[in-house]
DNA sequence: ACCCGTCCGATGCCTGCCTT
DNA sequence: AAGGCAGGCATCGGACGGGT
């Protein structure tokens, strides 16, 4: 259900076919809704007779409770908690909302050490590029709204360290993660008892906040799999060797999502003159180096947002 | 001269609301 | 149910301007 790439407006018809059974939204233009719901699954039909109406078909309210109906209820309340509008107009993408929604938790940390809006939009909308935020005024304004400004500065902060945590009461496991991805879905996290550090950025040096107590627990690395994310691995299992600590990469627990290592606002590419691309062959196993000489050799990547932590970890 | 990225207005899609 | 209007927003395409 990760790719369904809904927008607001989508899920609100959704809901509304759930709650009257009928929607004069269009919503056709999504290839999920198209396909799948209406096509495969005919969970959702034109009325006969009328191309501009759609009416759900016996099935779709099982079906929408299971998939849709607390992701729905969870962005509307938060749209009301937040005086944002939740308006159908407003273009917000599913992820758009849960990125708002990290805004939220992150707040604190995030304008204490405010950054450019590129910068914001390349660190926060990930995947999205730089310019992002920039060619979305509609969803810029909710950001600031968030913060409580009104525009951000034109100057980078001298020290910009965001440091992110998910923690939980009890941590069984501590995970460092390179994106904010696994923090986006915090309350999956809790409610698994794992602690979240995000590292990204190059940032390792937030290691150092992290007590020696957390340190002690299982510690798991969360990363892209491409040349950049692996090596910052390695740099990080070195790092913590020399406090006596360990650190141990999780795995990918599919290896269908794999995409080509040219794909948009990608950036890290293998080096194919170097035994592994330059890579320390100590610092992983043999079902990981399996897996990345296979990346290699079809010039691929997998994305950490693609990959399930729960079943990573499982 | 050519290739870009950027700016900006025009255009059009969609929702929400009001009227018929 | 259907039509009209306005608001929000994305997208397109032409003008502009800098770099090579």
């Amino acid at each position: 259900m990760n790719n369904r790439k809904l927008t607001w407006r989508h899920l609100k018809a959704l809901h509304q076919l759930y709650i009257s059974r009928r929607t004069e939204a269009k919503i056709t233009d999504n290839a999920y809704i198209k396909n799948v719901l209406m096509g495969q699954k005919k969970l959702i039909k034109y009325k006969s007779g009328n191309v501009k109406i759609l009416e759900a078909n016996t099935g779709f309210a099982v079906f929408y409770k299971q998939y849709f109906e607390a992701d729905y209820l969870r962005y509307e309340t938060f749209l009301q908690e937040q005086n944002l509008e939740s308006d159908a107009r407003r273009r917000y993408t599913e992820d758009d909302i849960q990125t708002l929604m990290f805004i939220v938790e992150q707040k604190k940390e995030l304008v204490q050490s405010l950054s450019t809006l590129r910068t914001f939009s390349s660190e926060l909308f990930k995947g999205q590029g730089s310019k992002y935020l920039e060619n979305k005024p509609g969803l810029k304004d909710a950001v600031c709204k968030i913060l409580g400004i009104v525009d951000f500065p034109e100057k980078e902060p001298k020290n910009l360290q965001w440091r992110f945590v998910v923690d939980c009461p009890s941590p069984k496991v501590v995970v460092l993660c390179e994106n904010i991805a696994h923090l986006k879905n915090p309350w999956k996290a809790r409610e698994h008892n794992i602690e979240l550090w995000y590292v990204g950025g190059n940032n390792i040096g937030i290691i150092d906040y992290i007590s020696p107590e957390k340190l002690s627990k299982p510690l798991y690395y969360s990363c892209d799999w491409d040349y950049h994310g692996l090596a910052i691995y390695s740099r990080i299992k070195e790092k913590l060797r020399l406090k006596s600590f360990d650190i141990e990469l999780l795995l990918p627990d599919t290896h269908e999502a794999t995409l080509p290592v040219n794909s948009p606002h990608h950036k890290s590419e293998w080096d194919f003159n170097k035994e592994l691309s330059g890579l320390n062959r100590e610092h992983f196993s043999d079902e990981a180096l399996q897996l990345i000489n296979q990346l290699i050799k079809e010039n691929k990547w997998i994305e950490e947002e693609s990959l399930d932590l729960i079943r990573m970890l499982g």
